[in-house]
DNA sequence: TCAACATGATAGTAAACCTATTATAAATGT
DNA sequence: ACATTTATAATAGGTTTACTATCATGTTGA
């Protein structure tokens, strides 16, 4: 099990190329956060709007719009701290282990249980924003304006996760040919399995009861470890 | 190399319960569904409205209305026609195969290249279907209407591809633990991978080049056999 | 030939998305 | 202390989208 995080205070930092106003810097932008964060949650984001925001935080859409372009971008910035705190919570469980096999597992581990054993210290709960992440988390990449949008910063948080993940696999196994792909896949099946297992059970080998979790656990583990395996050829000899 | 397809006049059949009319059964409906194609694949399905369609094809909003409920069954027709189209064409150039491991290679070899080597027999055209896969797949399936729509005749078209690419991982290895979570996401990443190593390269292995179709075939390859190899332990023994 | 039905034209509503302008409060300079 | 600048919020309005309704026209096929 991971150590429940009981660090006080701790301020993510979002990208500014997330945001035009910094939303945590004021009251109402904190406020904005929260109940955006919520009504995303409930509704998805085609459903979610800034008037029925502005109306949440008893305020108007024109204040909204000084702090995000629109609400892609809003979404964008709930997610990049959505990774922003897993890359810390990550960073700080993993440092003082010695052994990369087991840092790879626990990263795993946070993966899987991100909405779990944590220590709502912060303002946005990370339960509801794994939540979110799993049905919103691709709907940023996959539009028309990713080329325009990915000018390197405005993804970093996502990037930085995957790049942490394909790192770990590069000191396990340097002559991997794919850490990149794997890392990036396996942090997107261990929300695609949870998220198909609850509705498209026909699609997945992840029950729906008490062993939800450990299930996919079980699951990454085994796709780190058959896709990463030190060069089966000489074993077997 | 795939065989190119030849035969002619193969008419693919969309589940009804993607449809309120069946557009292939009239002029307009035909004339509806190329445009809308080539629209969504163009702006993306956010951008896309009906309007826009409508003045394409030179008819009214009504007029569409009456084929598709609203813009994202028509999205998930033309997926549904990708899968189903896709399906006919796997079954038919694997049939003959007689190994397992054959038909399984040739199953990813066609989702790398689903968009190639396809004679454009039918009106819609496969480059474009697959083009707008990459990008607008998910989005049918990630939405807070899942529940409802999941009326397994919804989705039926892109669970039958799984369903075959699954039943094939089990006759290679009957003691498999995951054979739908990995069928699934073997026809994820083949799409995935193409997107982020032209989008996002810093996430993918997969270089943008000449060699790019041929470094996805063999990592989907790399993927299906390390995570379907048969009892490494007895091997290892 | 008549009934049934698909289409096209027209219109209209409610909401979403975004901008421009005006009001208000806080900060700053003399 | 008072005027001036600045930052932010409130108000209002325009455009587009998503959808529904009605009715005349044309086509099909029983």
């Amino acid at each position: 099990m991971p150590t429940l995080l009981t660090i006080p205070q701790i301020r993510i930092e979002v990208d500014s190329g997330c945001y035009l106003r910094d939303p945590q810097a004021t009251e109402v932008g904190r406020k904005l956060l929260q109940q955006a964060l919520l009504l995303i949650d409930k509704t998805g984001i085609e459903e979610f709007t800034f008037a029925k925001l502005a109306k949440a935080i008893d305020s108007t859409e024109a204040t909204i719009y000084r702090y995000f372009e629109n609400k892609h971008c809003l979404l964008n910035y709930l997610l990049s701290w959505y990774w922003a705190s897993l890359n810390f919570r990550i960073a700080f469980e993993i440092n003082s282990l010695s052994r990369v096999s087991e840092k790879l597992e626990n990263f795993l581990r946070i993966l899987v249980y991100a909405d779990l054993n944590y220590a709502s210290t912060s303002f946005l709960d990370m339960g509801v924003l794994h939540h979110l992440a799993l049905t919103e988390a691709d709907k940023v990449f996959f539009t028309h304006r990713v080329d325009e949008e990915n000018q390197d910063r405005y993804f970093r948080h996502y990037k930085m996760v995957c790049s942490q993940l394909t790192s770990l696999i590069e000191q396990h196994n340097p002559s991997c040919q794919w850490p990149k792909s794997i890392a990036c896949m396996l942090i997107e099946q261990s929300h695609r399995q949870l998220f198909f297992s609850d509705h498209l059970p026909s699609l997945s080998d992840v029950s729906q009861g008490k062993k939800q979790r450990e299930e996919i656990y079980s699951y990454l583990l085994f796709l780190l470890h058959s896709t990463t395996e030190k060069s089966k050829t000489k074993r077997q000899r």
